[in-house]
DNA sequence: AAAAAAC
């Protein structure tokens, strides 16, 4: 089977030659005919299987015909987060390079005002997260009684998310007649509640869902103190011992842990970059671009990171903090060890963890080995031992082919010439080097919530000017510091993971 | 226990 065999447009087709694939997957196999035949569709896979080419190839397809008129949109793509929709406007520029075709997109964070501009002129796709677009037709810069196709992908994370209602609105500014596509990777009687009002007459598709992380995924969990600072001195040590790490994403369970967790990885050394809900859109665009690309080989994130992003080729996962619910321990999981390459995930593991572990390893139907050496750190000073303790009598047998297995033995790069950083003439401050300015120690009182958030949301105006951003590396002096966030020797770090010092002249 | 999404 290959594309050829779906009835694409000779367009399309090239496009896809152009990207170098050649066989489709299933769900794109299956859905692409029933698109092109006008069907509507109730495609069941999850991120990762090809989805979102199974309904971007059949509707450049469609779109060839016809134009757009002025605030009418043709296509509609309702997506749960900003970073999926922007994943699939880069979907449409790329096979649609060979199309003069409109593609908007309208998500939150972003100006109102260049949004209305491009719905102006009209577009063919529209590609939106909810909210923004209801502001769209509640102001009446936008009329959805042109849309012939709509598509409503990740239905069941939009569920999660409390957007159903939302989703139900648009559904009754759509006209009765469109063509209908609606992706889910779960069908909770909800959603199946939901199906049967929004499509008509559907074609199943399914492809087997991994409700189960890769077998290429080395997974392993390693015992970690409560304290935060506990953790993050043991991640810092599990990033330098890593084996073979070549780019990771460290997932936190809440936004703020994030902030803190990449500004102390930021004060160690370390080349990093954040991602959550609550940093300013350029920011997010910004670190998301900066990973992508290998600039920044590591990257904090909430679970707005977990699914769907495309992100190829993560080495590592780590699990800052233990997801409480088991699938999105599976989500996030999933960003390595994709396409049948290796991978590997290590959780810091808390004695509070077990019962999520115990869950976790219930769905995805085997156990997760301990690392073996030692990896604690001793209770009473906050310092981890460097040196291996002898049999700590903890039943952590179990297992046991955990990856990170060298304790502090393997030791021989403090003795190498301190790694120098990139050289200063290819370094510019990152765009987005700081978006937590309100990043402090978790034990320093909080201002009242209305400031915080304001700060949260509005924090990183100054990053706007890259030459404002306060000299990195550095630590703040009239910050009290924590122990842990001490800028201290990054000589066991490989080159790649150091950040990159700035020239102090400035040029 | 959280995160995500509109101003």
């Amino acid at each position: 089977m290959s594309f050829s065999d779906l009835g694409l447009s000779e367009k399309v087709l090239a496009a896809v030659a152009a990207t170098g694939y050649t066989t489709p997957t299933p769900i794109q196999e299956q859905a692409i005919p029933h698109v092109l035949a006008r069907k509507d569709v109730l495609g069941i896979a999850q991120t990762g299987t090809g989805k979102t080419a199974a309904f971007v190839l059949p509707m450049l397809t469609i779109l060839e015909k016809g134009r757009a008129r002025a605030r009418m949109p043709r296509t509609l793509i309702l997506e749960p987060t900003r970073e999926l929709a922007a994943q699939v406007k880069e979907n449409f520029d790329r096979y649609g390079a060979g199309q003069k075709l409109n593609v908007a997109l309208l998500i939150g964070g972003v100006s109102f005002g260049d949004q209305d501009a491009k719905l102006t002129r009209g577009v063919d796709v529209l590609i939106a997260t909810p909210g923004r677009l209801l502001d769209h037709t509640e102001r009446g810069g936008l009329l959805l009684t042109g849309v012939e196709l709509l598509v409503i992908d990740e239905a069941d994370r939009m569920l999660d998310m409390g957007f159903i209602p939302d989703i139900e609105r648009v559904c009754k500014l759509v006209p009765f007649t469109r063509q209908t596509l609606f992706f889910t990777a779960t069908m909770p009687p909800e959603i199946r509640r939901i199906t049967e009002t929004f499509l008509h007459n559907p074609q199943k598709v399914e492809v087997s869902k991994p409700a189960t992380t890769a077998v290429t995924v080395t997974q392993c969990q390693v015992p970690a103190g409560r304290e935060a600072h506990e953790k993050r001195e043991l991640l810092r040590r599990l990033l330098r011992e890593a084996k073979d790490l070549q780019n990771a994403i460290i997932f936190c369970n809440r936004k703020r842990e994030v902030a803190i967790v990449h500004k102390s990885l930021q004060k160690h050394g370390f080349s990093v970059g954040a991602l959550h809900g609550d940093m300013d859109q350029s920011a997010r665009t910004a670190a998301l671009e900066q990973f992508r690309k290998g600039e920044l080989p590591l990257l904090v994130a909430s679970d707005v990171a977990a699914r769907g992003l495309d992100i190829p080729e993560v080495s590592h996962v780590f699990n800052f903090d233990v997801p409480h619910h088991p699938d999105d321990y599976v989500h996030r999981v999933g960003r390595t060890g994709r396409a049948g390459r290796t991978g590997t995930a290590i959780s810091l593991v808390t004695p509070l963890d077990q019962k999520s572990i115990v869950a976790i390893e219930k769905l995805i139907g085997q156990s997760i080995p301990r690392a073996e050496g030692d990896y604690e750190v001793s209770a009473d000073t906050g310092e981890h031992s460097d040196r291996p303790r002898e049999s700590r009598g903890r039943e952590r047998s179990r297992g046991g082919r955990g990856k990170p297995q060298r304790g502090g033995r393997d030791r021989e790069r403090s003795h190498e010439p301190r790694v120098e950083a990139r050289p200063a003439a290819e370094t510019r401050p990152a765009p987005e080097a700081r978006p937590e300015r309100e990043a402090r120690p978790a034990r320093e009182a909080r201002p009242p919530r209305e400031a915080r958030q304001s700060s949260e949301r509005h924090g990183s105006r100054q990053q706007a000017n890259p030459s404002h951003v306060p000299s990195i590396g550095r630590p703040e002096p009239r910050r009290q510091r924590e122990a842990d966030t001490e800028p201290g020797d990054h000589s066991h770090l490989p080159a790649f993971l150091l950040r990159p010092v700035r020239s102090p002249a400035g040029a």
